[in-house]
DNA sequence: CGTGTTTGACCGGCGC
DNA sequence: GCGCCGGTCAAACACG
């Protein structure tokens, strides 16, 4: 992985489910290894398929939210939405593509996240590597791989967090079943499953190897059930907003506490199916958000008040 | 006792 | 073919 090769991979992002696999200069998975697994690169990486002058207005938030803290949450998020299908290899879940809706009360706007890609066959009808030690079949494949075809991956969001905490709550439960050493970095990556039997999401937490305040946060596959509840008042962090995207069609969670503060224009999020944000968090309050929301109707008080 | 974490071993992909 | 590396497993352990 790693041949950019002068290449942008994001070129080959398009709304046209064609482009996934095969083909091109990189498989899908390979794009996202490479946009995803090399952290000391995402940075740049977004600066480079930017305009400059969108770059620089990241930067310039990046250096303003870096004041605006939390005990464990603090600052910008960084944050990318891939709209990723397995085209002919049929990465998608089965579980269903969906769309999450964002906003605060503020009314200073609304994240539309959306993945219509995702809807090509069952990951269950394709054949998982062979498990690891011994014989139990894993439940459903996080990489499938057919002869001849590099393998793929189940859809896969990551997002650069400021945070002083490497788990980020995002309103599920996650069981770590992993952590390795990584290659040129000096903090480990964890590995976690959602740890609903039925569910097959995983995620990926992992420090950046030139920030570590920066918590990479990369999810894999979709959640075939809701959250349990969501942290912190009502407050919904990132993470939270990308996992509500994995819920089922239609549904939709409100996040009062989200702030968009840029967007991509258009033309670039359009044409690359690639969805760059950089949001902050509310203000440091000691209250919480008295928004409630769909929140009122789905989250006990005592669960978001913890 | 149930649930979650730690950690070494194992396996497969991939580059050389 | 070999070695490196990422990802996963599962036994042991910790904790409430």
């Amino acid at each position: 992985m790693g041949d950019k090769a002068g290449v942008d991979p994001l070129t080959e992002f398009t709304s046209d489910s064609s482009w996934a696999l095969p083909g091109g200069p990189d498989s899908v998975s390979d794009t996202f290894n490479y946009f995803f697994d090399r952290e000391s690169a995402i940075l740049s990486e977004f600066e480079w398929n930017l305009q400059p002058d969108h770059t620089e207005e990241i930067e310039r938030f990046d250096q303003l939210d870096r004041t605006d803290t939390r005990p464990d949450l603090a600052g910008t998020f960084f944050s990318v939405s891939e709209s990723f299908a397995g085209g002919g290899g049929g990465a998608a879940s089965s579980c269903v593509s969906g769309s999450v809706t964002s906003s605060n009360p503020g009314g200073s706007a609304n994240v539309l996240i959306s993945n219509p890609l995702m809807s090509s066959s069952s990951s269950e009808d394709l054949p998982e590597k062979s498990t690891g030690s011994g014989g139990k079949p894993s439940e459903i494949p996080s990489k499938v791989k057919k002869k001849g075809q590099k393998r793929i991956r189940q859809p896969r969001f990551a997002f650069m967090t400021k945070s002083e905490v490497d788990h980020l709550e995002d309103g599920y439960r996650w069981r770590k079943y992993g952590q390795k050493a990584v290659k040129n970095s000096p903090f480990p990556r964890s590995y976690y499953r959602c740890t609903n039997s039925k569910c097959t999401v995983k995620k990926r937490v992992e420090r950046s190897s030139e920030d570590s305040t920066i918590v990479i946060t990369t999810y894999e596959g979709q959640h075939c059930h809701h959250s349990v509840g969501f942290p912190r008042g009502g407050f919904i962090n990132h993470e939270a907003a990308f996992a509500g995207q994995l819920a089922p069609s239609g549904f939709q969670f409100h996040y009062p506490g989200i702030q968009l503060r840029r967007q991509i224009p258009p033309s670039i999020t359009q044409s690359k199916q690639v969805v760059v944000e950089s949001r902050t968090l509310p203000e440091p309050s000691p209250q919480f958000p008295t928004d409630d929301g769909l929140l009122g109707d789905i989250v006990p008080p005592g669960i978001r008040n913890r």
